[in-house]
DNA sequence: GCATGTGAATAGATTCACAGCG
DNA sequence: CGCTGTGAATCTATTCACATGC
């Protein structure tokens, strides 16, 4: 019944979160108890998946029974890294830097928004939310007061790298990058991706070859 | 050098935008000849990777010389069925729904926003661009008139699921998932979802264990 | 000579199926 | 008896390495 632990497969990582707001839902309705089953339902993935999954964690469930909700909870969390608190730093606001930055569910769980910085003077001083707009070259004056650990990219793609470059300088170790295009950053740094026209361009595929596949993927692209 | 026609992976239809839009990069530098190599670089990938993708599509290189940008530009296109306009509604128009109305690029290559819908009274009328928001009840009447191919879920997650069923009734056979909830659709429909606080928590997850690994992976789920 | 196209090798993820335990 | 945990089987994807042909 001990589950390794290490290393755990980059699948897996993927669906943590999935498991985890699952749970969230079931704690939330005073479910104390999870079958494998149940929460693959919930998830729409396979339960013998689920299972492997919770393995990785060494996570303890009950042979006859299932899992304790509230254990799974703590664990997936604890694993996640979401007992602590990420600050982030959001560069750009346009529409979608601004939609992020109001985005709450942030908050939610881990994360907060502690910079905002865009390049255009115009934006420069507005207020979004409780946090004031800042030039982008005040990022590394403010991370130096506050650490980043993640960076939210929502420029324009041409200046995609050299903010991502920033960034990097400021000491940030995590980065999502919205704009279309393909960044490079230091091994140490993880990276995803989230790309709205490369997601429409894939559903165009299909949309094509009608009767088309698919199983599940997950956003993003990440180095570390 | 006959490539093979058919069945394309999963995992090489997610890369195919990828190729295209460093495609269009070189081509608007004049550029008419790119190798594997270079495309690959160009797309932080593996150069055997691009060679094999785009054997999948029967496409024609020249040994010795690489691949035409042209012909490349266009088999692509054609593949992912962007020869075609897709006629795009969104449901919800919060934070993010605004930002992606008037995200440009959409219109970029075959995509159109024909459709803006919303329940909340005080958002029907308004003016996103050039199209009106209306009343998500007008669905199936817009759809009538305009064929939606693919529906855009902007909404919160509690009502997600039902937003999905009416853009199923409506005849929609692609949508892409921006709220946080799992959503089931038949099978002759596509599905992808893009979720912020997913890709936190794998950020997340990379930043803790320092050290991370991580190849790359594309954002979304699909079904079909 | 040089870069494609691809068979074979490897790695990774999913699924099956069942032993093991509460 | 029911459900977890997991070895083994399968499937998918990536990478290697080289024969092929311009």
């Amino acid at each position: 019944m001990r589950g390794g632990l290490r290393r755990i497969p980059e699948a897996t990582v993927a669906r943590l979160p999935l498991y985890l707001r699952s749970l969230y839902e079931l704690a939330a309705a005073d479910v104390t108890t999870v079958s494998s089953e149940r929460l693959a339902d919930l998830c729409g993935v396979n339960a013998a998946k689920v299972r492997k999954d919770l393995s990785h964690l060494g996570s303890y469930g009950t042979r006859g029974v299932g899992y304790d909700v509230g254990v799974l909870l703590s664990q997936i969390s604890r694993e996640l890294g979401l007992n602590q608190d990420w600050a982030i730093a959001i560069v750009g606001l346009g529409n979608l830097g601004h939609a992020l930055a109001n985005y709450r569910g942030f908050g939610a769980r881990g994360f907060r928004v502690v910079g905002l910085f865009d390049a255009d003077p115009s934006r420069i001083g507005e207020m979004v939310g409780t946090v004031r707009v800042r030039h982008v070259d005040d990022l590394p004056a403010v991370a130096a007061v506050t650490p980043i650990a993640i960076g939210i990219i929502a420029v324009p793609a041409p200046v995609a790298q050299q903010v991502a470059d920033r960034l990097v300088d400021a000491g940030v170790v995590s980065i999502l990058n919205f704009a279309p295009a393909v960044l490079s950053v230091p091994p140490h740094v993880s990276l995803r991706k989230v790309d709205l026209s490369i997601e429409l361009q894939i559903l165009s595929f299909y949309s094509q070859h009608r009767a088309g596949p698919s199983p599940d993927t997950s956003a993003g692209e990440a180095t570390a």
